[in-house]
DNA sequence: AAATGTCGTTCCAGATAATGGAACTTCACG
DNA sequence: CGTGAAGTTCCATTATCTGGAACGACATTT
């Protein structure tokens, strides 16, 4: 505990697990990655704790209403979560600047339009526009992708600097989601430095079969926070051609947002 | 900390703020609760702890990422929480089960259809469906609302028995949001023994001016969660007479669902 | 029906992390 | 430069969390 080598794991963020909190969170974090309700035994055999400890970490968490217990005593995330994330997402300044120009894109390519931060080496989808399609409508909203193999994520890691960057990729695990993933850093590295040249990122069949995308990166002007909106489609409709014709206008909604962000914020600082 | 008559709050939920746990999550709901960043002062001025603690409190849910903290220094909801809460949005069951009923309802009154479960004394607002209004598109799910001024969280409550009912009532404070909000427990009892008796609930500009719905209950087979849907329009557009044209479509859907319900769960218990 | 095993819950002395008062930085302003 | 307000860090004290073990509730087997 005194020289923890540790830094960061694989995920891009520090699951340092520290503190009675981090505990709680990443206990929150593992029910709500599975894909269904869990039994005590299940969760009690992925973490590593004591019965007695497991038992009454849930019990709080369930007293919250982070958790829930359905009748047959299995765990579950709880809605109180959704009434927190709503409130942020509906007081998020940023997706409510970039919304008019999401619609936009949408209006001019009928294709669907993603709106991602980057946190860490994630990239979380902050909004999203697309047509009637009526399922799995809001699905992607508050996903977070390994910013590796999404087009937002690379546009927006190629607006970092050398120093930045590195860090980030260092911690990094490549995994091959398709037969296009980037396989290791030297690929990413050398896409970036392309994408630094366009200005703009594809991601074509990179993290999901039949799926590609062209991005463009958003930098806030203080350089703190980066982000990236995208143009997605199936492979089958979305030809490179087309997303080669998408990319300036990509490219021209980002620096909108950018500018919109700069009037809304330039006052201060 | 012997015998506590503290009991419930007025919000229908126990805010005990026990634990440490209980204390973080309260101070995330405040912070969730303002309508802007908070300073450092405010959330200092608004909780009754000392600087030193209150700071380290919040350093943590930093850390986590539940808050952020924006270039001034100010306090946000973090992006973390949306994260969370889309898993358990995309994977909860009932919303699955529910949606193609709310888009059927939809398609045939072409108005906005709500899908809401009742927890404690307050309406959680699961999914909705409506037209190309491209604005504001998402902004109701999660939301939290009273129960007694909603169409669903009446039919929610219809469908409780009288004990329960007299408990969650109890437990509310009834506010005026309109000159049609219900403005105590007698009014709200005598409404849901007519909803009882039709089996449907009006709301006509109770929560808000200019906005009425009809409702009908669901409930699961096991009698352990309550849910309403509703259909939901502008006093302009939508009269009386339609609403009462609806209700019948509203209530078949809602006792779809729970037939849905009952197959997909019933083998169990 | 008794025996066995699995699953979940409760308990309490000991380990650990949270607490809060005070001292210490910044930083803005006159 | 002095002054005050806002934010941060420190550390002995104290409240809370921890986890082994014992207990209760079922289900399954003999």
């Amino acid at each position: 505990m005194d020289l923890n080598p540790e830094g960061v794991k694989a995920n891009g963020r520090g699951d340092r697990e520290t503190g009675t909190l981090g505990k709680l969170v990443a206990l929150l974090d593992r029910v709500a990655l599975a894909d269904g309700p869990m039994r005590f035994t299940d969760i009690l055999s992925l973490s590593d704790q004591p019965r007695g400890t497991l038992h009454r970490q849930l019990s709080h968490l369930v007293e919250e209403g982070l958790l829930e217990v359905d009748r047959d005593g299995r765990y579950l995330i709880g809605l109180r979560l959704l009434t927190l994330a709503s409130r942020s997402w509906a007081r998020n300044e940023f997706r409510a600047v970039a919304e008019p120009h999401l619609q936009r894109l949408h209006d001019v390519t009928c294709e669907t339009v993603h709106l991602g931060v980057l946190h860490d080496a994630e990239v979380i989808y902050l909004d999203k526009v697309e047509g009637r399609q009526s399922v799995r409508m809001y699905s992607q909203i508050g996903n977070a992708s390994p910013a590796y193999c999404t087009g937002v994520g690379k546009a927006a890691l190629s607006a970092l600097d050398d120093a930045e960057l590195a860090i980030r990729i260092a911690a990094l695990e490549f995994r091959p989601y398709t037969q296009q993933t980037l396989r290791n850093a030297g690929e990413l590295l050398s896409d970036i430095s392309e994408i630094r040249q366009r200005g703009y990122a594809f991601d074509i069949e990179e993290h999901e079969s039949g799926i590609c995308c062209v991005a463009a990166p958003i930098r806030s002007d203080d350089g703190h926070m980066l982000a990236g909106v995208s143009v997605t489609g199936p492979a089958y409709r979305v030809t490179p051609q087309s997303l080669q014709a998408w990319a300036p206008l990509v490219v021209a909604a980002a620096d909108s947002i950018m500018m919109d962000m700069r009037n809304r914020m330039g006052p201060k600082r």
